[in-house]
DNA sequence: TTAATGGTGCCTTAATTTGTCACTTTTAAT
DNA sequence: ATTAAAAGTGACAAATTAAGGCACCATTAA
């Protein structure tokens, strides 16, 4: 009997019973254990709800099912997770692996003629626009479950046309602006750093012991270790209302508005070597901005002006 | 794709289609004519009710409802959903009104214990970043309604700190950047314009006849209206691997990137009275981009940063 | 501790799947 | 009658996948 029938055949044996093994996949069709093994991978990967229970007396079971409408959600509902699907659907990598045509069927199908038609023309009118992800990055799944159980990894990372090796302990990952970022410890300097995933280049987990006092920290208090070095420096700007939108459009975690005596300021610090980077930043302002402190940000704001004005 | 799997969407893409070609499942599946055939005779070995219809306007059609094997989201796509439900809660205001707190609960009840403690502790490690909305918008559901059942409708639009009246006929929204706008055709001055919905103040159905040709008109093609007034003026740009990427960050429909004997370029055209938009915007490439034409362009941008230079 | 159960990695061999290409056949519209 | 748009066939080489075997790992309940 051929994969395709087979696999079609093991949904349905599998599907009215509330139990089953290797074993019976086995009998039933006459492969080997190697084989079913393999065959229950192409189910989970055509989506069937099964799990798996080790040790002694285990075996395979069937997953709650989740009940679409009529009974569980409303059709509000419905819209709403629908399109949290098709915006999610814009990342070309994701930290899970996910069909999302089979998510798509799946939600089709439990539809009602007038939901699928209500969905079909809602669709040709609204639509989540977030900047598109740039380039895959290829090892979310191992940076996540680096993070989440604790483990070390080496990786390549690639800099300005240079490849070096880190090892890293990651913290979490990040989607922002089109990239996916990930948040870590570097064991060798000692320090935390933020990588651009798509410039991992390969990942592979070590045995290296990782730092326990990691395993508390998460998304939410990272910013903690973000201690600003000796070397960093202080900034502060004088920002008019278009600057407060400007900001609130693009932000990071390390600036802050602040507002003082009827006037809105941004202030934050710098490690030296990211000069440049905050530069860029400020110039994007436009006229909304007026730097106060310190001089050398004036500086090399100026700096960068005339360098354009010469490119020009 | 493996075929089982392929085989398997194939069921539920045909299940909810009355009426579909070869052309149809090469296109859905990216796959050659030859292959969907030998797709078409498995499906039918497996027991799919389908026949063939000869002849120009012909095709495949179901003979009736098939029974498909009761398939139920899987592990990893609940907590795909899950997320995507997360990420779109960030939203304050949406086209549809969800209780997110009915969808969490719901969703959190179909779950395992073991699920359940899966996604607590990824929801720690992954995170989403998209902008926040920056604004409360209160009438995306009229907009939306009016888009969809073709509807025109009375705004009170402010602008520069001035309110005025419109009368428009909206044809999509969406979401970019920490803002809603809406695609619209304005009644009065028989123009197609983008509307940031935050701004609209107040929105009203009025019975004004509707251009009925607006109905075909989806975001896909919505593009098509935006023809270049003629007084446009086009403009072209050398920029280098930075100034791609850049690009691929923050793009505009009207703006391309072309590859020309191994230079990239970005084009486009703009009207008269958006040329401090073009010069913002270009001005966010740095050093990576390099003015060609018009020189008007060249000389505003000098202007620009000659301005910002003083204002230091 | 042990036995039963799922899970992984690796290898070789065998089988299937795929795309391409040049045909046919059928049917409805013109 | 002609034509265009559909499904359908046969054949072949290349690529991919599946299969079985085997040793060993991991987990769990008795």
């Amino acid at each position: 009997m051929r994969k395709p029938e087979r696999i079609n055949q093991m949904l349905r044996f599998i599907n009215h019973k509330k139990h089953f093994t290797l074993q019976d996949l086995m009998h039933e069709f006459q492969i080997s254990k190697r084989t079913a093994l393999r065959d229950i991978a192409a189910l989970e990967e055509i989506g069937a709800p099964i799990y798996a229970e080790y040790g002694r007396y285990g075996g395979y079971r069937l997953l709650n099912k989740m009940q679409l409408p009529p009974i569980s959600f409303n059709s509000q509902e419905v819209y709403a997770l629908y399109f949290a699907m098709k915006a999610l659907r814009s990342f070309s990598s994701l930290p899970f692996q996910v069909s999302f045509r089979s998510i798509h069927e799946k939600f089709l199908n439990e539809l009602s003629e007038s939901q699928r038609q209500d969905i079909e023309r809602i669709q040709n009118r609204v639509s989540f626009r977030h900047t598109e992800q740039i380039k895959d990055s290829e090892h979310l799944e191992i940076l996540l479950m680096a993070a989440i159980n604790n483990k070390v990894l080496k990786i390549a990372y690639q800099k300005l046309d240079q490849t070096g090796t880190r090892i890293i302990q990651p913290i979490a990952i990040y989607f922002m602006k089109g990239y996916w970022y990930c948040q870590a410890y570097d064991i060798c300097k000692k320090a935390y750093r933020v990588f651009r995933c798509d410039r991992i280049t390969s990942a592979e987990v070590t045995d290296i012991q990782p730092l326990g006092d990691l395993k508390e920290i998460t998304m939410q208090n990272a910013h903690t270790l973000w201690n600003p070095s000796e070397n960093a420096v202080q900034f502060k700007c004088l920002v008019d209302q278009r600057g407060v939108e400007y900001f609130q459009q693009e932000h990071y975690p390390s600036i802050k508005l602040i507002h003082e005596q009827e006037n809105m300021y941004i202030i934050g610090s710098y490690e030296p070597n990211e000069i440049d980077f905050i530069i860029k930043y400020l110039s994007g302002f436009g006229k909304s901005i007026k730097i106060i402190e310190p001089v050398i940000l004036k500086e090399k704001l100026r700096q960068y002006y005339t360098d354009l004005l010469n490119g020009i």
